[in-house]
DNA sequence: TGTAATACATCGTAACACGAAGTATTGAAT
DNA sequence: ATTCAATACTTCGTGTTACGATGTATTACA
C-alpha cells in the first residue's frame, strides 16, 4: 500500500485495535496485518505519539516472566475515530471525483 | 480534512483535475476546492513532484498577456490514478475495521 | 546449540503539506 | 489616480511522519 495513504490510515487503525479491549505492541501488529502492515519501529513511535495526545494510556504488566506495555484507549481516543469516521464523507467524494467519467458501465 | 489523510489523495486528486483536458494551477486548486483545499505552495510542489516523476508534462502559453503553465496528464500519470483505484480495496477494509461493530443499526 | 518467535526501543532519513513571503499583471472600486 | 482584490507562479523553512537498520532480552523448539 502506497506509503502516503497509509499516513492517514495507521494511527486511526491502531487506535481500532485496542478499542475493544487493552492490547500490547506485537499483537497489534499481528491483528493489524490483514489490513496494513507497519513494522516495529513505526507501531512504536505511533504509540508513542498516541500516548503524548492522550488518546491512549499505557500499563506495564508481566506476562510469563517477560515485561508487555498493554495499552487502553481513552475518550480522546475514542474521539478521534469518530473524527475519522466523520471525515469519511470527503475521503469518498474524493474518491468518485477521481474516479469520475468511468463507473465500469456494464 | 486531517493533513496526514490528505497526503495518500492530494497527488491523485491534481492528476484527477488534469486527466479531461489540460489545466493550470490556479485552476486546479478551484476545481479541487469542492473536494480538497490545498494552497499554492502545495499545489506547485506536487506538480513539480508529478512532473519529475513523469506523470504530467508541462507547457507554458500565454494568456492576456500573461504566462500560464498548462499541465497535460501523461500514460504514467493515469497509470498512478488506476494503482490508487486498486488499492481502494483496502482502503474500504481498513475503514470497515475501523467502523467494527457500529454499524448505525436502524 | 542454534534459531525462530516474542517484545520493546532508538536513531537517522527521506517524503511531504503548509505557511510566509515574494514577484508581476489585470481589473474593478474609491 | 490610487488602492486593493484576483490571477498566476515561485522559493524557503519547518514540523510531522513511516520506515529501515540496529540493538537488547527472553522463551521455546528443533
Amino acid at each position: 500500500m502506497d506509503i502516503q495513504l497509509k499516513r492517514g490510515l495507521l494511527d486511526v487503525c491502531v487506535l481500532a485495535a485496542i478499542k475493544n479491549g487493552d492490547s500490547y505492541g506485537y499483537r497489534i501488529i499481528k491483528d493489524l496485518k490483514p489490513y496494513v502492515e507497519l513494522s516495529e519501529s513505526t507501531l512504536y513511535t505511533i504509540l508513542k505519539r498516541l500516548e503524548a495526545a492522550s488518546m491512549l494510556t499505557v500499563r506495564t504488566a508481566e506476562h510469563d516472566g517477560r515485561l508487555r506495555k498493554y495499552y487502553h484507549i481513552t475518550a480522546a481516543g475514542l474521539g478521534r475515530i469518530e473524527d475519522f469516521k466523520n471525515e469519511w464523507k470527503e475521503v469518498i467524494s474524493i474518491y468518485q471525483f477521481v474516479n469520475e467519467g468511468e463507473e465500469t458501465h456494464a
